[in-house]
DNA sequence: TGAATTGACATACGGTACGTATGTCACCAT
DNA sequence: ATGGTGACATACGTACCGTATGTCAATTCA
């Protein structure tokens, strides 16, 4: 059998690191997650993870950045799927909604990200999400289906609105039942972005 | 001088620790505040505040309920001044946004406080900001000011809308620039709530 | 009033976890 | 083949939390 080249083993110990920290971190949170446990779990030690993410934080931080990513890909998935334009971007609140049903993206992202890694906008993966709204947002506003509003502060809002909405379905005893009343309210609300019929 | 009183001291203990656990929270996170140091810096030990409220969570959750207590106060003082209802509900979303420019509403009550405690919803305080701003849709709805919309739902869109702006105004470089740009897209997209004229 | 008791807080201890400094061994270049 | 590099393991120091135990002043009661 082939020696296994260097390279390979580093990618494949820093994907076991990503999944394992990706595992414990959405079960115990960040907090309470024992990095000896966790590179034991993977047969490693903490030697690997200190040289591959530098420190605890850097491994949350690439979880993170993984996730979230994952987060912006589903989006563009609901969007695609959608009717005109408005109603994309309607999909895209929604699928954020749904979304944080997942308590990987809830407790990962929502949770414990912004709370150890700092504001959302200053991460290295600029809040995939966030992006993805600022983009749909600018070509609504640009073929007059949005009023001209600052583009920037309406997909905060939005995101703002969905994400937070999301927090409450997800913590909420029976999600399935409060997801469709967020999503009908978050449909009526953005309503308030379009123009006015006169 | 008169013997102090032992309930005194101890009432005194309490407020010491509480200040001093809003201002170490505030200043370096939760996670990273020393327990030794915080109690040290008010002239006690350990022992006075794992007698006084359980442990280090115990803390976070009392500075967290008297932060929030205030929040729901200037919310209310806002909307007082307010003119007719609906503005009085706008004036209580700008209120939220301009609140958390503040660095210890932002890093105790939006950050740490949904981490450390779990959903604000299931906290004694029962996020007064929350709970205030139900109340007023409950209201609006009833007057028809606004459509016969969910109310929790549309409360928790708001409440929502708006946190997760002021985190953007707080975190940017220019908050004061950023301000009235997030009032001004919040106030448009509330308006998504109010009756179609017609 | 003085002894007993309570309880608020201090002190001491155990356990755990992080980050670093150092060691080691496989892999690669020359 | 040999020296070097670097990915990872091991060992260590430090910090911190939570608890168990001690202590002393304030209160209560005879």
């Amino acid at each position: 059998m082939a020696a296994r080249r260097r390279i390979d083993t580093m990618e494949e110990n820093r994907t076991k690191l990503l999944a394992a920290g990706r595992k414990a971190f959405a079960a115990e949170g960040f907090a309470s997650a024992s990095m000896d446990e966790l590179t034991a779990s993977v047969g490693l030690t903490r030697g690997a993870l200190y040289h591959n993410f530098g420190d605890k934080k850097g491994l949350l931080a690439a979880v993170v950045a993984q996730v979230d990513g994952e987060m912006a890909e589903r989006a563009r998935a609901a969007s695609a799927g959608a009717g005109d334009a408005w109603e994309q971007l309607l999909a895209e609140g929604e699928a954020y909604i749904a979304m944080a049903l997942d308590p990987e993206v809830r407790r990962i992202v929502l949770l414990d990200g912004p709370a150890f890694l700092g504001d959302p906008s200053h991460w290295p993966s600029q809040n995939a999400c966030l992006q993805a709204t600022i983009e749909a947002v600018e070509n609504l506003v640009a073929d007059g289906v949005m009023r001209n509003v600052d583009i920037e502060a309406a997909a905060r809002l939005l995101c703002g609105a969905a994400l937070n909405a999301a927090l409450w379905v997800a913590a909420s005893d029976d999600p399935q039942a409060i997801l469709p009343r967020a999503a009908e309210a978050f449909r009526l609300m953005a309503g308030g972005f379009r123009p006015t019929p006169h």
